[in-house]
DNA sequence: GGTCATTTATTTCGTTTGAAACGAAACGAT
DNA sequence: ATCGTTTCGTTTCAAACGAAATAAATGACC
């Protein structure tokens, strides 16, 4: 199997690092870890950067924020769930999603009733201003992503798929595989 | 040119964003938007994740938080700097700059020197154990890097540059855009 | 039926965050 | 020089956060 270099090693290609002529620190060695080319970093940024720019989006229009779409964004997608399962499919913490879901009650968009038959639970839904409003946040968070992707081409939007899905499963191993 | 599509449209077959002329007022059906083939949520997840993971190594071995670390990170790169050049570098909030690096001051990992020349600017370096504890934690997430690649191939590495790249230049192309 | 452990959601508490206010220093024009 | 403006970093303050405590209901077991 061929080692997989880091892309620190890899990458000289998008990614300009140090500029030449400057004085190294202290140390007279190179620096060891080049932050512009390091995947977390690299990962990190450019999520904050999308969140950012979408969230605008709805903020200005709506008022809301981001646990508050993602919270929309499931119950549009599922119909009717408990706080539970808002959590399992939002990856949010629970403290969260409780107070992002009072927000919402608050703002009229969804009801939370108490499950007749096991009064622990929730059942979480639309109301109908919240799934108007939520039809229009979806189709303009689409068109969005759309515009985000539009100048890609067909290599570009497939590498990233493929990225996405190598990292998710990498991520998983790494976490649940307990190697320190 | 070839229209990009969603990733929305890729993954999951005919998802059909809504038109203003069909009718579904409260119907529960043909969710407009998957999210766990929404791009922006995808990332947002998958940077979280990766990001946590390594916070804990250094948190748990060198008491340090993501803030402290990535201002760590810049300062091991270029030596000395200001804040200015710190809050571009790591793409943070100032204040947050600013606050880290009074814990690394208070952790003896820095010095932060008013400029002879204009006493309004900063100049941050390492002190001597500093640098130590940077090569150390450097080493670290190099290493911790390089495993979380290490079982993708050459092509899976090649697509997760590729895909950083492209989306780099695109969100460049979006919000300095300022299109609606 | 009564106790105890579990499941689920909310609330509390101390910390962290980012926007804005702030003060100090530098700049620029007159 | 003096006044007004700009720049840079810190501080402030309300909001948001997550971990842990709490509440409420259920299921399990004897």
């Amino acid at each position: 199997m061929p080692e997989a270099p880091a892309l620190q090693d890899r990458w000289e290609a998008g990614a300009q690092p140090a500029e030449a002529g400057s004085v190294r620190p202290s140390a007279a060695e190179a620096p060891s870890l080049i932050l512009a080319a390091f995947l977390p970093y690299r990962l990190s940024v450019l999520a904050n950067r999308v969140s950012q720019a979408l969230a605008r989006l709805y903020r200005d229009r709506f008022g809301l924020g981001i646990p508050e779409w993602r919270v929309m964004a499931v119950v549009g997608q599922r119909g009717e769930l408990s706080s539970f399962e808002i959590v399992r499919l939002t990856a949010m913490d629970k403290a969260k999603v409780s107070r992002a879901l009072s927000r919402l009650v608050a703002r009229g968009y969804v009801r939370r009733d108490s499950h007749p038959d096991d009064q622990r639970t929730n059942r979480v839904q639309f109301t109908a201003v919240g799934r108007t409003v939520y039809d229009e946040i979806a189709a303009l968070a689409l068109r969005w992503e759309r515009e985000l992707l539009s100048d890609l081409d067909g290599t570009e939007t497939q590498a990233i798929a493929v990225a996405l899905s190598a990292l998710d499963a990498r991520i998983d191993a790494l976490d649940s595989g307990a190697l320190t």
